[in-house]
DNA sequence: TACCGATGTTTCACAGAGTGAAACCAAGGA
DNA sequence: TCCTTGGTTTCACTCTGTGAAACATCGGTA
């Protein structure tokens, strides 16, 4: 309540009825407004905008509501204005290298966003969504963003997150440290069952972390030894990587 | 003015603000505000909400405003819902039988939109975006999507478009009947210097248009003769896309 | 057939939310 | 130093967004 807004509440509420398609990708009228907590003629209007301007559409079959293309064109743009296309190349490489999937997480506020992928053309491998949100907390990517981030943003997340709980989190800092000391990650069926993968922060050229590269695959090829093995190969890639960017910020 | 108006006045301007990062990727304030007509202070609250909710945010170092890694996201979701990932595997098929780059073109309002798309592997070759939003009468796949869809639609389109002028109206149609006999169309260097395609509709399996799918290419390497040489594979290809796709709308 | 429940749609009166003018800052450049 | 150019904040007014409730449209059920 003493909170200051200096925001549109409008607005605000028809982001999140977007909002809603991040879980699920058919909504009926009805469960968003239960969803949002809003009532229905007020969800049925704020539909009815985004549909004029394309953002979601009505599916003639189902007669639900799904995003419609203008994310896409969107999208195209979110990506065409980003760094990741550089390093394209460069995962690609890695990828023929290794034979697995890579990818590129950035931390987004409390999660991390995949933002870029190469997958693996072996017939089992990981599937990466580019754009998927995946926990801040776990998984080897999540440990690089944390262990090279801001010191002072990483306390403010272990704060307020329930993963690792109260009494672990001095055990999980300390295994940042190792990480940090290490150069690079590794995570065994941590996040998910089945899957391991190594991971090692890219620093632009004016040495501030841009994201974090990943390896990943089956937890079968992906053994410790193996990890400990292929780490090296990661961290050159991450450093060439860096060396691709620009400085402060780009 | 005696327009009906359902939607949200607030919702409709915050979301022109977003399209502005259709054309163009780093805008300022005022840029937007101007671009938008509306004042600094209003469009300044938009992008405050915005950039809370995770649609777009600050390039540290251009303190301008780029679209948002929530925009990939919803993104990531837009695609996964839709029928287009299914058909992936045959555009890569016929991508590897002629070596071109391959899209898939659907109808959106008055433009067609890149829904899909895989790159030709070639040294030259046509890079396509997906989501990249084109016009309606220009190029191979807008004739077939105009020449297989709604005839009411076709003309409605026809009447408020620049291109063709009217006086070439006439001609354009006996063109789109053409292409209608012939099952599919061509363009060369038609919307773009040195780049020529192939295009052939794909009708779902009850008989209902859903996509324009298009082989394209350097016009040294696609010739009329080549390109109808070649327009069996494409018609074959899209029929059997077609076959994967559910009824009515799906 | 009549009845029901669950969807989406429209109407309407009220209050509070969004609006833009104008004032205020901050940072460069001349 | 004074401008200019961008972004930020304040504030009073009124117009806009709001949700209750009524309405419409289905399928299913008895």
């Amino acid at each position: 309540m003493e909170e200051e807004k200096r925001t549109i509440r409008a607005v605000e509420r028809a982001l999140d009825v977007m909002l809603c398609f991040t879980t699920g990708s058919d909504w009926g009228l009805t469960e968003i407004a239960q969803r949002v907590g809003l009532h229905k003629s007020t969800v049925h209007r704020m539909l009815a905008t985004l549909e004029q301007k394309g953002f979601v559409f009505r599916d003639e079959a189902t007669e639900k509501y799904r995003l419609g293309l203008r994310i896409l064109e969107l999208s195209a743009h979110a990506r065409a204005s980003d760094p990741a296309v550089v390093l394209l190349g460069e995962m690609e490489r890695l990828r023929d290298q290794l034979g697995e999937t890579v990818s590129l997480y950035v931390r987004d506020r409390n999660d991390r966003v995949r933002i870029q992928a190469v997958q693996s053309e072996q017939a089992v491998r990981r599937v990466a969504p580019v754009g998927a949100r995946l926990p801040l907390t776990v998984g080897a990517s999540s440990k690089v963003l944390l262990a090279f981030g801001d010191a002072g943003e990483r306390d403010a997340l272990l704060a307020e997150v329930s993963w690792p709980a109260p009494k672990d989190r001095d055990a999980y800092l300390e295994q940042l440290q190792e990480i940090a000391a290490l150069g690079y990650a590794t995570s065994f069926e941590e996040r998910e069952a089945g899957a391991a993968a190594i991971s090692a922060p890219i620093f632009d050229r004016s040495g501030k972390l841009y994201a974090a590269l990943s390896v990943s695959g089956p937890s079968n090829r992906l053994t410790a030894d193996i990890m400990r093995e292929r780490a090296p190969a990661v961290m050159e890639a991450a450093r060439r990587m860096g060396m691709l960017l620009g400085g402060t910020g780009v």
